[in-house]
RNA sequence: GGGUGUGUAGCUCAGAGGGAGAGCGCUUCCCUCACACGGAAGAGGCCACAGGUUCGAUCCCUGUCACACCCACCA
């Protein structure tokens, strides 16, 4: 232990702890020293970081998910176990792309103009530039991530790993290639999978078309999309509606394009809705081309990839937009358009770009996920993972349970090439892992390689095993995995949860992970979500730059409760930073006391000992379970309380009187510096820099290694009435407030009847120091101008004062006291009155119940005997 | 159309089957020898509403209302 003249006193001579200087200089020393690789002990744990978009740098949602994984990681390494929080970002394909895209936008570039490889140059530029600002980000937020480690989704290994799997699935026949109806976005210009799309409730219109009927008459449809008009190829109707039987089979003109098109019959139509009857567009609606397969209708696409007109005619190269006006104008001065209707209905929309999807029907790669997802949901079931709160596993399992096949591939530049070669001559499909020079069948060299790349979330997929080695056979990955929790937001369970843990059955044959927590989405102060467009964002950096990283931590651990959203307001940080501070004059408190001085046994505690160091094995259990349970807000109020509630509030108090006795004076230095060496430890998950920074001044080696606190049985002690201690000194300030003494003034104390404190305690010092008291002494009789403080069933505690006695004041205080117990043995009394109460209640209440009722009653009758003294 | 979550002090939120808590804000006092990023004493709540279960419910059940969110192929 260093002694007093070792301590470097200008940091804590110091007033405010200055997190910008200590921070970043813990955080070197860490990494420098290496503990945040991993070193065999006690068992392990493992975890992989969900690794952030190189699109932008942090917001305050990554915040909280790196302190939710740092707090258990950092607690993990001190439990001793060899422990490793692995590293590393994602390529994000469509939202990097399209950031890229814009980027040249404004230098009047379009990525066909730049070139593939140019494109390709610029954007690996972007991606190193944003890897490094993240990996700062994450850096000074504390995370003890282990960086020799890092990983990036495209880097050689993981984009091996990543052509293996899909080799793989397609030798299986679980991936394949077809032509079905799709989400396109024509903004983006790729496909998108079905959990990409967000639909988004629009308030629009219905139109009621009449269609002509070449047998005569006419039947009018509804629809909310009429340029889709121009590839009709039937007309739907209900088989059971009674107003269209006599339709069936016969033919309607459509109107502006004179194609003739069956009237045809079937079961989807809803009778209801609408006017009944349906127009059929199989190239441009889902259900619609699901109508045509049945109906062998034929399938005219109108719309190209840009969502403009291409069907020849009049409209033709208009978007979408001002094709359904034109096509409105045209109907209404034709007399076809019967009615237009406000309407509203949802649509879908791009997830990346947020133009509205157009179904399509196209030629993609689909990974057929029935199969696949067996496994997953049985090991959900099983509880092999577990969800974090519980409730998300339904939420996983109803989509596994209904899951739909996965649309991989994407018309962008950015990401995995699709490892599939086409054979120019004839036709072989080559799937390989290495970029084969001839085609597999017939060895012609004439082959291309099909230009698209996977989904993101295809690569993401396989992060917990691919980021420890696989396929090789590393250390790593036979050590680590399957890894042991993994910290994420709901809105990723689709995209990233269920398919890592699809992949890892079936590449690694066990559970990526043990755990899930789930945690939760950081709004503003009013709930909404934080973005962009609203300006109500919190920026990481500048929390970090104005609070410091340790009082963002702790904030951000506090409001982590399971299962409820976020809402953040900026002055809580501050509050936090508070605490910080709090932290630090604690410690130099402890460190002006304590010099010269190292922790060994102790002997002689006082009632204040034993009741701190009782206090700090109950907070060492509740933080304890606390994190085993990933409650984080309860651990994090559990220490925060302790050290500020008890440790600086009373104990460090009353530790003011006992230094000052020479008896006591090396105990309580014992005690005082073993309580911070524990709290420090406690505190260390939650505010790594400045426990660190305090520990450097007291104790040898680093805090960040440290074994983690366990209870010590030898410091449990019974109750000896520390919570009256409290109580009496609370009331005698209430009577210096009440009369409006100042501080300044001395009282004096006087204690009446049968008092059970400890008599190897000095309590007279404790209350007249903490209530600033002439003296404090007992006496047989309530003394006669006495004003009471505290009254319990065998003690009363009065404050004697000649000149400020108040006989009012004492009245009205006695008569409230009086109220209140009395309103309180009522209610016992109540209760143990009630013969079924007796009964049925466990008997641990009605014992209980008793007790606190004579106590009460003994109060009353103190009181009241104290009331009629003082008005004889 | 299904499903989930939430409704507790002015604000942001904890909470447990036995009679309600924190932080911030507010009022009053104090720069007392760790800390004014502090200390002390207070005010402030039919724990959304209506039923039910229970000896007892703010906590469990049912329904209602409000606010979020997720899923689903309503043209």
């Amino acid at each position: 232990m260093k002694g007093g003249s070792g301590l470097r006193a200008t940091l804590f001579l110091d007033k405010f702890y200055l997190p910008q200087e200590s921070e970043p200089k813990w955080y070197k020393r860490w990494e420098e020293n290496g503990f945040f690789a991993p070193h065999p002990g006690n068992g392990k744990f493992s975890m992989v970081i969900p690794p952030p978009n190189i699109t932008n740098v942090l917001h305050v949602g990554h915040a909280l998910n790196i302190v939710l994984q740092d707090v258990i990681t950092r607690y993990q390494r001190m439990k001793g176990k060899e422990t490793l929080w692995l590293p590393g970002e994602d390529h994000a394909g469509i939202a990097t792309q399209n950031i890229i895209v814009k980027k040249i936008g404004l230098e009047g570039k379009t990525k066909e103009e730049l070139g593939y490889n140019e494109f390709l140059k610029i954007t690996w530029e972007w991606a190193q530039e944003y890897k490094e600002k993240i990996k700062d980000q994450i850096k000074s937020m504390g995370a003890s991530c282990d960086w020799s480690r890092e990983r990036f989704t495209l880097d050689e290994k993981l984009s091996k790993a990543v052509r293996k799997v899909f080799v793989s699935l397609y030798k299986k026949g679980l991936i394949y290639k077809g032509k079905y109806m799709i989400n396109w976005c024509p903004s983006c210009g790729t496909v998108l999978s079905n959990e990409e799309i967000e639909y988004e409730n629009e308030h629009s219109e219905i139109y009621h078309i009449r269609y002509p009927l070449q047998e005569g008459g006419d039947v009018v449809i509804a629809t909310t999309r009429p340029e889709t008009m121009l590839g009709d190829t039937a007309v739907a109707v209900n088989p059971k509606d009674e107003r269209y039987k006599d339709i069936i089979g016969k033919h309607a003109i459509i109107p502006l394009v004179g194609r003739v098109v069956p009237v045809i019959a079937d079961d989807y139509v809803d009778m209801t809705f609408g006017t009944g009857a349906l127009k059929v567009t199989p190239a441009h609606d889902p259900n619609d081309f699901e109508i045509g397969k049945k109906h062998n209708l034929e399938v005219i696409e109108v719309l190209d990839d840009k969502a403009r007109i291409s069907f020849e005619g009049p409209y033709k190269g208009l978007s979408r937009e001002k094709a359904r006006k034109a096509i409105l104008s045209d109907l209404k001065s034709a007399g076809y358009l019967v009615k237009v209707e406000k309407y509203d209905h949802s649509v879908g929309h791009c997830y990346r770009c947020h133009t509205p999807v157009e179904p399509k029907i196209s030629d993609q790669w689909f990974v057929s996920m029935k199969s696949l997802a067996e496994p997953a949901i049985q090991v959900v079931k099983d509880g092999k993972v577990k969800f974090h709160p519980e409730r998300w596993e339904k939420v996983y399992l109803n989509w596994m349970e209904d899951i739909h096949d996965w649309c991989i591939s994407r018309q962008l530049w950015w990401g995995h090439r699709i490892p599939v070669w086409y054979c120019d001559d004839c036709g072989h499909l080559t799937v390989s892992e290495t970029d084969p020079d001839k085609c597999e069948a017939c060895g012609s060299t004439h082959i291309h390689q099909d230009p698209d790349v996977l989904d993101t979330w295809f690569s993401s997929a396989l992060w917990p095993f691919s980021t420890l080695g696989w396929p090789e056979e590393t250390e790593d990955l036979k050590k680590f995995y399957p890894t042991d929790l993994l910290v994420t937001g709901f809105d990723i369970i689709f995209f990233w949860v269920a398919r890592m843990i699809i992949m890892g059955l079936e590449f690694m044959d066990d559970v990526p992970f043990h755990d899930v927590y789930i945690h939760q989405l950081v709004r503003d102060k009013f709930g909404r979500k934080m973005s962009k467009s609203l300006g109500n964002g919190i920026d990481p950096n500048e929390v970090i730059q104005k609070y410091g990283a340790d009082a963002m931590r702790m904030t951000l651990a506090m409001l982590a409760a399971q299962g409820r959203d976020i809402n953040l307001d900026e002055r809580a940080f501050e509050s936090y930073r508070h605490f910080v501070n709090k932290i630090w004059n604690a410690s130099h408190f402890v460190e002006m006391n304590t010099t010269n001085v190292k922790i060994q046994n102790v002997q002689g505690l006082t009632m204040a000992d034993r009741w701190i160091l009782s206090r700090l094995n109950v907070v060492i259990n509740n933080v304890t379970n606390a994190l085993e349970s990933y409650d984080y807000n309860i651990a994090a109020h559990e220490i925060y309380d302790f050290f500020w509630g008890d440790f600086c509030d009373w104990y460090i108090e009353l530790s003011k009187v006992q230094l000052e006795d020479p008896k006591l004076r090396e105990n309580t230095q014992q005690v005082l510096l073993y309580v911070l060496q524990q709290s420090l430890k406690l505190l260390h998950p939650f505010m790594p820099f400045v426990s660190e920074e305090i520990w450097s001044n007291f104790f040898d080696g680093f805090l960040i290694n440290a074994n983690w606190p366990v209870e010590r049985p030898e410091f449990y002690f019974q109750d000896e009435g520390f919570d009256f201690l409290m109580e009496a000194i609370r009331g005698i300030r209430n009577v210096r407030s009440d009369l409006d003494l100042p501080p300044s003034s001395k009282i004096n104390v006087v204690i009446v009847g049968k008092l059970d404190w400890p008599k190897d305690s000095p309590f007279e010092l404790y209350i007249s120091k903490l209530v600033n008291a002439e003296s404090v002494g007992t006496a047989r009789m309530k003394p006669k101008k006495g004003m009471t403080a505290a009254v319990n069933p065998n003690v009363e505690i009065f404050v004697v004062m000649d000149e400020h006695f108040d006989f009012n004041a004492e009245i009205v205080r006695l008569n409230s006291k009086i109220v209140k117990a009395a309103e309180e043995f009522r209610k016992l009394d109540a209760r143990l009155s009630n013969e079924e109460f007796l009964k049925k209640a466990s008997p641990d209440v009605v014992e209980k119940a008793k007790n606190e009722r004579s106590e009460i009653e003994k109060t009353l009758k103190r009181l009241d005997s104290t009331l009629r003294k003082l008005k004889e």
